[in-house]
DNA sequence: AATTTATTTCGATGAATATAGAAATAAATT
DNA sequence: AATTTATTTCTATATTCATCGAAATAAATT
């Protein structure tokens, strides 16, 4: 597995790592190397079912084996473990797990990418208008259609993504993406 | 989900995570909060099918849903990533999942965790000889059979274990754990 | 070369689970 | 209260995958 995580490598990884005997292999060789019998035994297994689990790690990179004599002892190999962790710890790199679905278009998702920090928040409005709007209905898509919400949510709601609110909270109405009542201040998605 | 992760709390874990269209999920609910038929037409699967998913991945922790009206809008929990993710990097931890497996008794286990550093190796020789052929086996299991290592071999492989690997190698042949031929210094175990 | 030993591959079976569609539930609007 | 809308639960089906035993492979000893 390459040191870059692509999105099937960390699927790969994580079946790895979905399976009670591979937890325990994976628990027997951090104590010391260990031969296909001896994990067999330990496992109350078949060898060439431990055989096929040890394919599994290794495939995933979790595992490696080196013959010596007529065993071959497999080891554990912690890089893969590490590189993911730290790949969940900062876990605004997730959002890169949703790629390859039909969410944003590309010129969005660059435009995004840009003016919006890991976090969320918007770091600064672009000059372009059209560039504006990817941001305004980035911030929409938390309004659900069909609900009302008074102008205190909607800025409350707003508050995470900028200081602006009320710039925002005018775009939605200027731009038709939101309707308000007249008196009440209500708001609500068209 | 606990914060201390047990076993089997780390398998629920990974199995919620080993679902290509769950991490997709996980990548859109880093990005932003959705409803089920959000979720459901950016991946093409039906709401059933996503409300089952979004019901697994709940189990395990890593999302949250609150009702909003009509909807029931789910976010990402990423504090068990974050728990997880610090377990996995601290991985000597891992010998921990190989527990339930029946390798070595409670005593052994605990002589081993006693004298024995995180990292492997003997931290101190203990005074009791009964305390000392535990460790000796815990370095014994190194060795296969079958196999002839020489005496620098033998040493080589225990230094992970002690510097002290005369003792050790010396210990092997009195405890008749290992034979060794006359002349060519070569050993094996018994 | 023949034999012994450990591991891997192959083929088959059973269990777990992803999926869809229908029915039931819940929540808000009329 | 009846209706609309979204979600969940239920039921059934298809796929994935863990497991075993047998056969094939590989490596070392005789």
């Amino acid at each position: 597995m390459a040191e870059l995580e692509s999105n099937s490598e960390l699927l790969t990884l994580f079946k790895a790592l979905a399976d009670k005997n591979r937890l325990k292999i994976i628990g027997l060789l951090a104590q010391q190397s260990h031969n296909v019998e001896e994990l067999a035994s330990a496992l109350s297994i078949g060898a060439s079912t431990v055989s096929h689990h040890l394919s599994v790690l290794s495939k995933a990179g979790l595992v490696e084996g080196k013959v010596q004599g007529y065993y071959s002892v497999y080891s554990l190999q912690t890089r893969p473990l590490e590189t993911t962790a730290k790949y969940l710890l900062h876990w605004d790199e997730l959002k890169g797990l949703a790629s390859d679905s039909a969410g944003e278009d590309v010129f969005e998702r660059k435009i995004i990418a840009t003016f919006v920090t890991p976090e969320g928040r918007i770091k600064a409005f672009p000059v372009q208008e059209k560039k504006v709007l990817v941001l305004i209905r980035y911030m929409l898509r938390e309004f659900k259609p069909g609900i009302e919400y008074t102008e205190k949510q909607v800025n409350q709601m707003l508050a995470k993504f900028t200081k602006d609110t009320a710039r925002v909270r005018r775009a939605f109405v200027d731009y038709k993406y939101m309707a308000r009542e007249g008196g009440g201040g209500k708001y609500w998605r068209i």
